[in-house]
Order: C-alpha cells, then structure tokens, then sequence
DNA sequence: ACGATATAATGGACTCCGTCAACCATTTCA
DNA sequence: TGAAATGGTTGACGGAGTCCATTATATCGT
C-alpha cells in the first residue's frame, strides 16, 4: 500500500510530466493539426487496408467527426479513398506522398522536441531516466495489459504481413525487393498451411495483434521458425521468450529433429532470444539487395 | 545523445503514461468539473488573499473566462467574493466550507484513482516504480527549473506564513495553537528585523517562492535558525542543504558562536539536512497542544 | 427470394471550453 | 487634472467534439 507522502510524490511526477507532454503536444498544434487529427494520420499510416470505421474504433473516436476529417484530409491531399470491390460501402484510406511527408515532419518535430528536453540533462542522467521509464512503462503494462495467444486466423494475415515489412523498414531501413519477399513468403506460407505440421501463432495484447510466430515444414525431420516479431513496445518483458517456448513446444510435440531460423544481423534483441533458447549461428549471407550491409543469418536449434 | 531507438522508447512512454493520466482526468471531469475548473479551485485553496488576477497570472487563463469561472463557483457556493478596504477594484476570493469539501472530494478521487492503479502492481513494483518517478521528477526538474536564491520583500511575509501554515498542518495534522503562534512569531521576527544580525531568504523556482529560511538574533552570541521549509517537490535535490549552508555562512560571518533551531520529531527529512550540518539534539518537550503525541525538540551546532 | 436487421459512411444541428475585443470602474503617475 | 495602467465584467465568436437522423449497401433468417 502506497502512504499519502508516496501518492503526493506520484501526483507531483504527473504534475511535472503532463507539463511536459503539453510542451510537446503544443508544439504539434503549431503545425495546425489537432492531436487526434495527428493520431489519426498516424494510424492511416500504420494500418493497411485502412477503413474509416477501423480508425473509429482503434481511437475511439466519434463516426461523423472521424467522416469530416477524412474529408478535411483528402481535400487537403494527405489522403486518398478508394472505394472497395468487394464490398462497395466501404471506402479504403491511403496516405499520399504528401500525408506520408506531414506524419514524418510531425513524428520528427515530436522526436526534436524530446531530444531537446532531454539533452539539457548530463549523458549519464540521460541513460537513468531512460531506464527508468522504460522500468516504469513495463511495469504499469504488464499490470494492466491482458495479453493472450492464440491461433491465427484470415484477418491475421494482412497484419503479419503489414507489420513485418513496416516495422523491418522502420527499424533496420530494409525496403525493396525484401518488401516483395514478405509477400509471396507469406501467402506461401498460409497457401500451404496444415495444421499438422505448421504454425502460426498471433500475440493479442488488449485484443489487438501485437506479435507473431510461426513453425514451417521444410521436411519430415526440419522445421523453419519463421514470422517471429514483436511491437517494440512488448519487447523485453518476456513475450518473446513465451512464443519462442510455444513455437519449439509445438516442434517437439511434431517430432521435428531439428529447427532453423534466417534473420539479419541488426536484430540485436531477437538474437537474444534466440541465444537463451538453444540456437546457434551455422551461416552468414550478404543480402545488400535489401539494403546496404545487410547480412542474413542462419541459426540452428537441435531438439533431440 | 538518444539513439532512435531510445527516442521510440520515450514516445511509448510517453503514449502510456498518457493514457494514464487520461484515466484520471476522466475521473474528475465525471464530476462534472472542467480540468480547468478543479486547477483553479486548487490555486484558490492554495493562495491567501486570492484574487483573479492572481489566478489568472499563476495558471494562464484568459480574463473573462476566469470572470466567468469565479461567477459560477460563487453561485454554486464553493466561493466568497470580499471586496478589498485598500483598492476597490479588487474582490478577494476564498473558499467556503462547501467549496473547501469539494476540493478534497476532487483530489480523493484522485489519489484513489491513482491507489487503484498501483495496487495492481506487486508492492516490490510499487516501491519500484515510485521510486523511479521521484528519480525522473527530479532529474527533470533540476534540468530545466530556474532557481534563485534572495532576501525577502514585504510580499512574501504572506508566503513564509500561509504555506507554513498549511504544509505543517498538511502533513503532520499540526493545527490550533500552532496556526497563531505561527503569525505570532513571523509578525515579531518582521518587525524587529534587523539587517546587520537576522536574516530571511527566500528560495525561487521559476519566479515561484519554493522555501525560506531565516536567521533570527537572541543574544550576540546566540542565533535561532527559524522558518526552514521547502514545497515538497523542492527536496530530496540538494536545496535544502544550500538553503542551510547560506544560513550559517550568514552566523558565521556575523559573528555567532551558537545556533539553535526548535523542530518536532515528525520532520524525518529535515533532521537529515540538520545532521550533515552538524546540528545535535538537545532536548525534547511535550507539545501536544499542537496535535496529538507531537514532540517538540531543541536541536545546536557549535560554530567555534 | 424477400423483408428485417446490421454496417459503412455522411450531413445537420448542437454543446461547451476557451478566446478576442470592447467596456466600465478605480487607481496611479506625471 | 488628464492620461495611462490595473482589476474586473460582458458580448460575440470559434472550433473541437457529440448526438441523432439518413442513405446506401450487405447480410441473415425463414
């Protein structure tokens, strides 16, 4: 139980933050947009196949304010609506060159605004604070966070291959012919898939896909650990290893003898899991076609 | 510097602390107060000899909208309106009973709001994660606070009066005879202030009197360090050591051989700035007129 | 196959927090 | 004593966000 002195010490935190987040937040009401105009650029950007009504119900947000500001936007050029084949009520959303400009110059006045408050502190008070927030946004996660696991299904597949190409080319700038690659591996994959001897698992966490892994059959002995990613912000608590023990119990209970994995050096945090579960390095490959000095790896686990 | 990487791991923070604060904030508006309205009903408690403009300067809010603020809490009855014997344009503001019971009910419900969310933690977390705030609070503060030092001006004799009053009663339940014979001894230490043997400075944050501490003459040889106080989220950072070392440079300079200040037991953090000053207690008496069990106690420091 | 129901999106009317500007009453300064 | 400054009030307005009704399409049950 928390004392009244600690609870006056957390209200004065939350008094000093929400100072700060309103800094920032003002310095994005400079460029002229709202904040929920921002957050729903921002979520145009990460969701393909965006809908309106998706947008309505990820940000919880009022339908005929959601339709004028999609309007406001695709006057404005941000956007593009496309209507639907298959189902003609729906119109999807696509962010222009322009949109994708604005959500970079807005994500990149908020990045300024939090190295500049942050580079008024010493290199070393740097390194604390961010520890600790990053202690602090676990822990309160990990308290209220319902997290499940669970089979995946159709509407799975445009995530995992939406999330994979984006998160790839955000964090480690692959692009090109590695965006193709996802894909085909992908449709592949779920063309072919039997239950019997593949995998895919979808990581929910507060009913929304925020993680994936997957068992491929190579051949009767060899499996393929494939799809394996996670949001950043479910990294380093855990989840990763919880699917990583998943995918391999799945293996073992098949009678695979033996699994592998391809991944790209830069992967510093999965190399981790995959270190702490068996795996070991047998091959590297230059892969410069997906981006400058990209290396692949291939890392083996024996199950017997 | 912050690696993109870090700067991603700020804006997770960021977007859940966010959605924290959110929570509480829902919490209040169910009250049917504005956000704006519970702040300004705060600085009203808060401030002696409140006016409007003192509102209106001290949280940023536009004149007439605070006009018409002030109207409505007057004609809910959370507010007296007194009009000043000096200058008649001025109406003092104070809170009544009814307004002073719903100021208490807004920050039950969030200290509540605020117990309920921990106590999802583990108490291990819990000491954790507050700890970690009060780390990042002060981290940031230090970076981007002013703070200055000075001597006293007549204005602020309201200050070191109204926020020893209420701090003391606050957090340690001092009340009664200890409110008078607070403006008892602050009024007599005023009047007999004498530049070449007292003094009386004033700590600022961001043009915000912070604290105070004085030195007060009993004979040539004898000082009584008096009035030591720091707002809650000044301490734990140092300022209240520099406040101390000020006060005795000041004894020694003018020749004192002795100083002595009177405390009760319950001020744990201030007995720490008075050891590593050197300070050793000497007596104990009974003061429990000022509250239930307080202990008065009589601490010196030799500066020969 | 067809009416009943659900869903996607839109448009009109409205609420309410907060702002801008003009306005009085009083005080202070030159 | 007149001009400027200060404390406060009132009127008109803007703009984010909400509520409700409407249209068009899709789906479900029988």
């Amino acid at each position: 139980m928390f004392s009244a002195d600690q609870i006056a010490d957390i209200q004065g935190f939350n008094k000093v933050y929400q100072s700060l987040l309103k800094q920032i937040d003002s310095a994005i009401l400079e460029t002229g947009y709202t904040l929920t105009e921002k957050d729903v650029l921002l979520e145009i950007s990460k969701t393909e196949r965006c809908t309106a009504n998706i947008l309505i119900q990820q940000l919880n947000i009022d339908r005929s304010y959601m339709s004028r500001m999609i309007a406001k936007f695709e006057k404005h050029g941000l956007i593009e609506k496309t209507q639907s084949h298959t189902d003609s009520r729906i119109r999807y959303v696509r962010l222009t060159e322009l949109g994708r400009k604005e959500i970079n110059r807005l994500n990149d006045i908020q990045s300024d605004h939090i190295s500049s408050i942050f580079n008024k502190l010493s290199e070393e008070d740097q390194q604390i604070v961010w520890q600790s927030m990053v202690l602090i946004r676990n822990k309160l996660s990990d308290a209220n966070d319902v997290i499940t696991i669970r089979p995946f299904t159709q509407s799975d597949i445009e995530y995992v291959i939406s999330r994979h190409k984006t998160l790839y080319y955000a964090e480690r700038h692959l692009s090109g012919t590695f965006s193709t690659y996802v894909d085909e591996i992908v449709y592949r994959f779920v063309d072919k898939f039997n239950a019997q001897t593949d995998c895919l698992k979808i990581l929910e966490c507060n009913g929304v896909p925020a993680g994936s892994i997957a068992i491929a059959k190579v051949d009767p002995k060899t499996a393929q650990l494939r799809f394996f990613m996670l949001e950043p912000e479910m990294r380093q608590r855990g989840y990763g290893n919880r699917l990583m023990a998943m995918a391999l119990d799945f293996c073992r209970e098949k009678g695979y003898e033996k699994v592998f994995l391809l991944t790209i050096t830069a992967q510093v945090i999965a190399r981790h899991v995959y270190e702490t579960h068996g795996f070991y390095k047998v091959a590297s490959y230059d892969k410069s076609e997906w981006g400058d000095g990209v290396i692949e790896e291939r890392w083996e686990l024996s199950l017997l």
